[in-house]
DNA sequence: ATTTGACTGATTTAATCAAATTAGTCAATC
DNA sequence: GATTGACTAATTTGATTAAATCAGTCAAAT
């Protein structure tokens, strides 16, 4: 659909609109701003992008990919992060180092605006459908795998690391910034709750751990892509 | 500072209140329609209350202490509340059985309304004061008694257990409905890691711990009520 | 072949103001 | 003495519209 093939021109408009969406929000955003920052005209975005809507949804591809590589790379750097509180930790501090992923983890009204009330948003559009999320299955394989305690439910481990992400980015919203522990302080505190709770009598090896996760990952991508393709207009 | 002494009358007015606050918010429930289901005259309610924002704050002190006296309650009645996660699980019942309650917890815009933003509202009362919280000095005590594992630093602890509830309480904002387990497998999941992360190898009696919880409980009402009185206006 | 930026129709914002609603009062009633 | 509800001054709401801004286009420039 580009009309351009400037690839790095691309990569310039989406890093200024990462900026000016996470400060002044998608509404307030013009795609002049956008292009003024870019260093790029107006209708040079159109040469890129079908529309801001479109704009907008590529950014979130971009950075849902930056988001598990990051992940993942921390994995793979981490002795430890093939085990569940090792994986657990690493995707927190991926998507803590992310306000763009923070925002859109805690569905951040103020800076995506209109977009979220738009009938086929990207958020509508996985709100509706009953298949089960990657980080549900994640779980299911970690406890088939003996990577995972198995005397609790998927669903809820599954919750529960859902609330604590969620309080992770969404807290200072309610609480005072001084009442907030440092976020490295946190994170670990959070991961050593998490091993004692969740890590068999074994232990499980990180390497069978770093495996289930570069597998989700695979299919979560292959799958991403092809949703991609098959997307209307 | 009442004008009237009726409590029941008094507590008619705060039901009906909480009601419609919960239901519409604050600023689109008008006095008269409190009157209105309470089955009082406009008049009446200035018999009780010198404003419509004293009103609200004498209810945020009623269901502050309900809900402590439901909480006490529930660890009183169960065994193993006075272990730290039957005490926090205890805290979770308690809290996502008033929808005030979770609303004050998570800061519900759409109740409160323009009361937050007033200046000396409850919630910037509270913002700016550094005195520990009570939680904190909660999770300390427990510490210092050997009913919570010495390895963790109590301000961590205390943050994750507020992520947590808010997440509890604040997640049905942003996940869909159908995603959300059942509050009692949610909540019966979070006491289990607590507990796996949290008891000491002793395990700690259950007495102690609600003798803890007694002993901050008296101080806090104490404090709460002094507060009270030193209340200006 | 690319890229631009002036241009346009559509939407949003901001200002205005009359009508409706509201919080709080107090003379009349019970 | 206790309670009421009609009343009022103040605020909020909602309808209206002019001005400004915006997303997207396209003829002209590079």
């Amino acid at each position: 659909m580009p009309k351009s093939n400037n690839p790095e021109r691309e990569q310039r408009i989406l890093d200024a609109a990462v900026d000016l969406f996470i400060r002044y929000g998608y509404d307030k955003t013009a795609v002049s701003d956008i292009a003024r920052d870019a260093g790029v005209s107006q209708g040079g975005i159109y040469l890129h992008f079908d529309s801001k809507d479109d704009l907008l949804e590529r950014l979130l591809v971009r950075e849902m990919k930056v988001f598990a590589d990051s992940w993942l790379a921390r994995v793979e750097a981490d002795p430890e992060g093939g085990r569940i509180a090792g994986m657990y930790k690493n995707m927190l501090y991926a998507l803590s180092s992310s306000a763009f992923m923070a925002a859109l983890f805690k569905q951040d009204r103020r800076i995506f605006g209109s977009y979220m009330r738009k009938p086929d948003s990207f958020f509508r559009r996985f709100a509706g459908d009953d298949m089960p999320s990657p980080r549900y299955q994640f779980v299911s394989m970690m406890q088939a795998a003996g990577a995972i305690r198995q005397d609790i439910d998927p669903t809820i481990i599954t919750h529960i690391m859902n609330m604590l992400a969620f309080g992770l980015v969404g807290m200072d919203d309610v609480v005072p910034e001084a009442d907030i522990p440092p976020l490295d302080d946190l994170i670990e505190g959070i991961a050593t709750i998490m091993d004692r709770a969740l890590t068999p009598e074994g232990g499980g090896s990180s390497e069978t751990g770093k495996a289930i996760l570069r597998q989700i990952f695979d299919a979560s991508s292959q799958q991403f892509d092809q949703m991609q393709h098959s997307e209307p207009e």
